[in-house]
DNA sequence: CATTGCAATGTTATAACATAACATATATTA
DNA sequence: TAATATATGTTATGTTATAACATTGCAATG
């Protein structure tokens, strides 16, 4: 699996799942949210608050100030669209809307690029582990930063 | 596994080692690291800098500012002494230094209580979805967030 | 035993990330 | 249409973290 950036057609089909999921479940998809998301989805790369402050703030031609970047993230990531990269601070679309809340990435430190990686046994494996442990999960970060195969051949 | 807090001796064993180890690596452990390490290993919970920064400023009985607190902070996570619980934003003392530089951890959402969980099959698993991945890992973070046995069942 | 170098700390200021609180607007529905 | 709920605008501020440069203390070297 490659660590390359997605093409126009995964990220038009991406919008189209995230309208779809809104409308089929009546979740308002408003305006201000629908341009974060696409934001975020085409940067390719994780982006920051301020960043997606800034881009909007060029889109609309008007400032926009932070509460309104950070709402639209809320709702984004509640309805599992976007996730947040704790270990960043940095906000990533997700490519597999509604199958999962929980998703575990790679990022490459050098180039930035990112990977999904939503591996089932992995799920598992954590999820025995909370078992064993007699723990309840609501929610989990797993976020493995390094090199990807092209960073690391440079 | 329980997570009841550490005990007094447990707490000791836990700074003693931290004394050896940097002792024999000619690990500057210096005062003020030392206070930090105590006071987030004494915490019991997962601990903010600003809260240290408080916490040192009335030991010492006098105002300590955040670069001396971030930098012990960072001495001590170079070291393996501390995690970073990105999630929280919080540290939290690890008691198995030198052991492993990645580490796993429960954090209960009501107590705020968290547990260490080094669990081997947990780390194949990940290092083998890298490795299936090309990517070269430099840093884990894992936080699995809910509610531990006591609280769920309160 | 100066002096030079280095690691650690002090200090001031500010950058980066995020939310509280309240006002206004827009949509929904009784 | 009034009442309610949902979303957004706006101002201010809270929280988390670092840059930059000055100072100190101590160990190594000449």
């Amino acid at each position: 699996m490659s660590m390359k950036s997605k093409s126009t057609s995964e990220l038009k089909a991406s919008i189209h799942r995230v309208e779809e999921i809104c409308k089929s479940n009546k979740l308002g998809l408003t305006e201000i949210r629908k341009q974060v998301f696409e934001i975020i989805v085409k940067n390719n790369k994780p982006i920051k608050a301020y960043e997606i402050l800034d881009t909007i703030s060029n889109i609309n031609n008007k400032p926009s100030h932070p509460p309104t970047v950070y709402r639209a993230i809320d709702f984004l990531i509640e309805n599992g669209f976007v996730h947040k990269l704790n270990s960043i601070n940095s906000f990533v679309g997700c490519f597999h809307p509604k199958a999962h809340k929980e998703c575990y990435f790679l990022i490459c430190k050098k180039c930035n690029i990112y990977q999904e990686c939503c591996d089932d046994s992995l799920k598992d494996r954590i999820s025995k582990t909370a078992i064993h442990n007699n723990f309840v999960i609501s929610n989990t970060t797993l976020e493995i930063e390094g090199h990807c195969l092209d960073c690391s051949q440079k």
